[in-house]
RNA sequence: GUGGGUGUAGCUCAGUUGGUUAGAGCGCCAGAUUGUGGCUCUGGAGGCCAUGGGUUCGAAUCCCAUCAUUCACCCCA
């Protein structure tokens, strides 16, 4: 296949038939969004490079390698957006929102771009849900941005999805943890392999999750970052604890959680399905109480999530979760002649301006042909239209589903589809 | 960036130790039914066998390269 008729790699297109699918998840957590009283924000698809570097932060391998950054024409750095919090975040700082009433809760439905190498649940362009929660500070707010996601899995009837949480604590205590790690990591320096001996430099804490066999030795018994949390991070930690499993949400602990984002603090969570892959994070997200003052505002509290929409479509697919089908149309209108084609047009428009969802054929087939396609649209009843239905102004109204037909006079349609569209 | 698998019709795939006109099912279009769908039957369209090179009398088949795709590692949604 040619260049021209391909999409580049890491991209796809959604078909019209799987688009239900994607209204169908759209839907439900914009209605629960609004439900926990967050409004939806539209973002920019791109921004300013310098965002993403001070946001997401410059040693992330998403700032350092997976990008997609180019100069416009008037010379600007600009990167297609790689997640979502920091273009939110700017729109806080820009809009002003810290005067609006608090705390500002938003929720988006966005594409994200990052340049990786591809593979089942992982595109270069892909969808997420998120939720930004600004201005609460209070272990509350972490509950209940967990809470609403709790309440989306349930909704939509996906089971099994295991909700990990930790607390990477605060940048004082993370620097002293540092500190402690190093010393512990001092002597055995030589058996790391060799990314981690640089890591051991910048980001210690990134050694703890290598998948290095002899690394994995060595850090058996590291001290673990949660053990270590000052008293403050600590006293949040348990509080959020113990509002979850007041409010019956079972999560477990797992002190690897090293979010791959340089804003978190504090509180940080995913949740994770154990049969679609590698790519088994379907949703990460946490704290991030310093982002807003490191991108200009004045200091100011957030928590929130991104989600892989492509990996819980996978993982709804997996579980074989059925998706309400699309609503097919409620009328063909099947004809033969010229003038009972043009009572077929004026009748098509005025069955849809009524609401009905009508259609016709447009390639001058045969009533055999237009009966097949009828038929293949799944429209719900028929009606053909020729010399004497024009003259008499009766028709045969059939239901495609039984195969029954009833005698109706034309003037009469709207009125009867209307009423099986009430009643049904 | 690293490693493995796979590239034949719109889709899912056959294709014998290399052998001459490359197949099936599904889908699409048309007809059987000149004004009625599904079921059935008949016919049709649709292929540079990913691309380029090599071996050979002869390559979809064997070799090399490139590209694409997919899975995995790293990392993440």
């Amino acid at each position: 296949m040619e260049m021209l008729a391909k999409a580049p790699k890491g991209t796809r297109d959604i078909l019209p038939d799987e688009i239900h699918k994607w209204y169908y998840v759209e839907e439900k957590f914009r209605e629960i969004a609004n439900r926990f009283g967050y409004k939806e924000i539209r973002i920019p698809v791109f921004e300013h490079t310098e965002l993403f570097e001070r946001g997401v932060g410059d040693t992330t391998d998403i700032v350092q390698k997976e990008m997609y950054t180019f100069n416009d024409k008037g010379g600007r750095s600009i990167t297609l957006r790689p997640e979502g919090t920091a273009g939110v975040v700017r729109s806080y700082i820009q809009n002003g929102m810290s005067s609006w009433a608090q705390p500002v809760k938003l929720f988006y439905d966005i594409t994200a771009y990052r340049y990786e190498n591809v593979q089942k649940g992982r595109y270069r362009e892909f969808h997420q849900f998120g939720v930004e929660l600004f201005g609460a500070a209070h272990p509350g707010a972490d509950v209940e941005v967990i809470s609403l996601l709790h309440l989306f899995f349930k909704e939509l009837g996906i089971k099994n999805l295991a909700l990990n949480i930790n607390s990477i604590g605060c940048p004082t205590c993370r620097e002293k943890y540092n500190q402690k790690l190093k010393e512990f990591l001092g002597t055995k320096l030589d058996n790391l392999c060799h990314t981690c001996k640089e890591r051991y430099d910048r980001n210690p804490m990134r050694i703890l999750d290598c998948k290095d066999d002899s690394c994995k030795q060595m850090v058996v018994n590291a001290p673990a970052l949660l053990d270590h949390i000052c008293e403050d991070c600590a006293k949040h930690f348990e509080r959020v604890k113990s509002k979850l499993t007041a409010m019956d949400i079972p999560f477990s602990i797992d002190k690897g959680i090293v979010r791959g984002l340089d804003y978190y603090t504090r509180t940080v969570f995913e949740f994770v399905s154990e049969n679609i892959g590698s790519q088994g994070t379907v949703c990460g997200g946490g704290r991030y109480d310093g982002l807003i003052e490191a991108c200009g505002g004045t200091p100011t509290p957030g928590i929130g999530f991104g989600l892989g929409v492509e990996r819980l479509l996978l993982e709804m697919d997996n579980q074989k979760i059925e998706i309400p089908a699309p609503k097919s149309p409620d009328i063909f209108i099947g004809f033969v002649g010229e003038q009972a084609e043009e009572l077929a047009e004026s009748l098509t428009l005025k069955l849809r301006a009524a609401g009905i969802s009508c259609d016709k054929d447009i390639m001058a087939r045969s009533v055999r042909a237009q009966m097949k396609y009828a038929n293949k649209i799944n429209s719900r009843f028929i009606i053909i239209l020729g010399d004497n239905e024009v003259e008499s102004g009766k028709v045969e109204l059939k239901d495609m589903t039984t195969g029954e037909t009833k005698d109706i006079n034309i003037d009469t349609i709207v009125d009867r589809l209307l009423k099986y569209k009430i009643g049904n």
